[in-house]
RNA sequence: GGUCCCAUCGUCUAGUGGUUAGGACGCUGGCCUCUCACGCCGGAAACCGGGGUUCAAGUCCCCGUGGGACUACCA
């Protein structure tokens, strides 16, 4: 609203589980948003629900904020060391008559809501305990005293304008018979004295908002710019859940996806900047506006996520991208202890995989001289009537100076022309014999990485096993 | 049930009254080729329905229909 001051804004998981797809959308909203206005994003843990919230979860949710590189300027701040100021706020709302105790119990209200469903009225509260000027007793809530004429006007970033009679809202709890604060106040509560400015987050929220801005409204304080960004769906178009496969950020990670990749596919649900797929994230923060956010839900499409992951492991930077991969082989038991022959593997390797997990099993055969043979491909071309090529690249091998791509490539063709034969009946059994299998990078590409002397050996190795089948 | 939101290829989307409705993933035909990929060239594939407004509607309005969210002393 105020055009000078400075954006700051939130992202408020409940520590009940992983980050999640959806909840990382969210933050990453956020993020951009803010980089983008140069303002400060604040983390914010909502952990007043006692009962499910674990410090586990809470790590594991800065983890992954970590790796998706999704750093925050404040907090990470605890809403449950925050509840002496929630009391505080109500206490206040109730001196000044906008906030009442209630003493109906939850099996009274569910009675009433169940016969007013049956009855198809509202289920909303009847404010029994409204006027009654009950003071706190045990086990008594307290309820916040909804305006019941009038309307609410939310005016989203995102949505546009959003109204509500204020009849349909009803006199919410705010705190709770255990005397800690709802949801719906301590958000309030905490976004005004954290000097948010504006609220992004799942639309599953905007129901929410205008009881929120009615609390806003009664507490005094400056309503925020609220942005609702549309849900995240599975393939069948309801929420998005385990059973559409995983959900879990860090899951992304342990199957060999890169943070850049799922950023990029992230952001792109529901946000375009014309036809563009690919976006650094200097970009993003360039291009990224709430008002460009689309506003219907979005299907999750694990096709497109691998086909983005895919282009940034080619197109990454090389160095990276081998730190990245180390941990996959360490895990297959390869030691990878040797840096230039682990970068020429990448460099073979990166263009035909889409995961860092199918490079790391892609590149077994690198890292392993007695090869098991591929069965299928041993019967094809570790014969007999090929073993006259395999001897021919030994002999002539070791006097081939120009050993690189392009000298092993000349190599070969050479050799296919003089034993009048096609090329791929020398590289499909070289490729068995050096590889192991029938599918790898080209061969010229293999035996540059191997080097001379274990392609050597390899080959003699495939010739003692055609001699002994 | 009530309130609120949403609606372009299978999916993600571009489109802001006049377009052969564009791109991407996936699918598919071909080229390249030592295998598999990469890459390149081509193809099939969409405006939910009905009414308006307008010379003109995917675009604006209304009504349907379909999806979703919320409707807790969870967040």
């Amino acid at each position: 609203m105020t055009e000078n001051k400075e954006v700051r804004t939130r992202f408020a998981p409940s520590p009940t589980g992983f980050l999640h797809i959806g909840g990382a959308r969210t933050a990453l909203f956020n993020w951009l948003f803010t980089r983008h206005n140069c303002g400060k994003f604040i983390l914010r843990i909502e952990d007043t629900d006692q009962m499910r919230s674990t410090d586990e979860s809470t790590q594991a949710i800065l983890d992954a904020m970590t790796w998706l590189g999704l750093n925050w300027d404040e907090g990470p701040f605890f809403q449950a060391k925050r509840v002496d100021i929630h009391r505080a706020m109500v206490e206040k709302l109730v001196a000044e008559g906008k906030a009442y105790y209630c003493t109906c119990t939850p099996d009274e209200l569910e009675e009433k809501r169940k016969r007013a469903l049956a009855e198809n009225r509202k289920p909303k509260y009847d404010g029994t305990c409204r006027d009654r000027g009950l003071l706190r007793s045990p086990n008594s809530v307290v309820r916040f005293r909804c305006p019941d004429t009038g309307v609410t006007v939310v005016d989203d970033l995102v949505k546009g304008k959003i109204s509500f009679n204020n009849e349909e809202l009803d006199d919410l709890i705010i705190e709770r018979g255990d005397d800690y604060p709802t949801y719906n106040f301590a958000v309030v509560v905490d976004d005004a004295l954290m000097g948010i400015t504006h609220v992004i987050r799942g639309d599953d929220h905007v129901n929410n908002t205008p009881r929120q801005i009615l609390l806003y409204n009664a507490l005094g304080y400056e309503i925020p710019v609220f942005g609702h960004v549309p849900m995240i769906l599975g393939s069948d178009k309801t929420r998005l859940s385990k059973r559409h496969g995983a959900t879990s950020v860090m899951a992304y990670k342990d199957m060999g996806y890169l943070p850049e990749a799922l950023v990029n596919y992230l952001v792109r649900l529901g946000w375009a900047y014309g036809d563009q797929e690919i976006f650094s994230t200097d970009e993003l923060i360039n291009l990224f506006s709430l008002e460009a956010v689309g506003k219907s839900a979005a299907v999750f499409n694990p096709d497109k996520l691998l086909w983005l992951n895919q282009h940034y492991i080619k197109e990454y930077d090389h160095a990276k991208l081998v730190d990245n991969i180390r941990p996959f082989l360490i895990d297959r038991g390869i030691d990878a202890s040797d840096a230039v022959f682990l970068s020429n593997v990448v460099n073979d390797l990166k263009s035909r995989s889409k995961t860092l997990v199918e490079m790391a099993d892609g590149a077994g055969f690198y890292f392993e001289d007695e090869l098991d043979y591929d069965k299928d491909g041993a019967e094809k071309f570790l014969k007999p009537e090929f073993a006259g090529h395999l001897k021919n690249v030994v002999e002539k091998l070791p006097d081939l100076t120009n050993y690189t791509k392009q000298g092993i490539e000349e190599f070969l063709k050479t050799m296919a022309e003089e034993s009048n034969t096609k090329l791929k009946f020398i590289a499909q059994p070289l490729r068995i014999a050096l590889t192991g299998k029938t599918v790898s990078p080209g061969i010229d590409e293999v035996m540059v990485t191997l080097g001379k002397e274990k392609v050597m050996k390899r080959i003699e190795r495939a010739m003692q096993y055609i001699g002994s089948h």
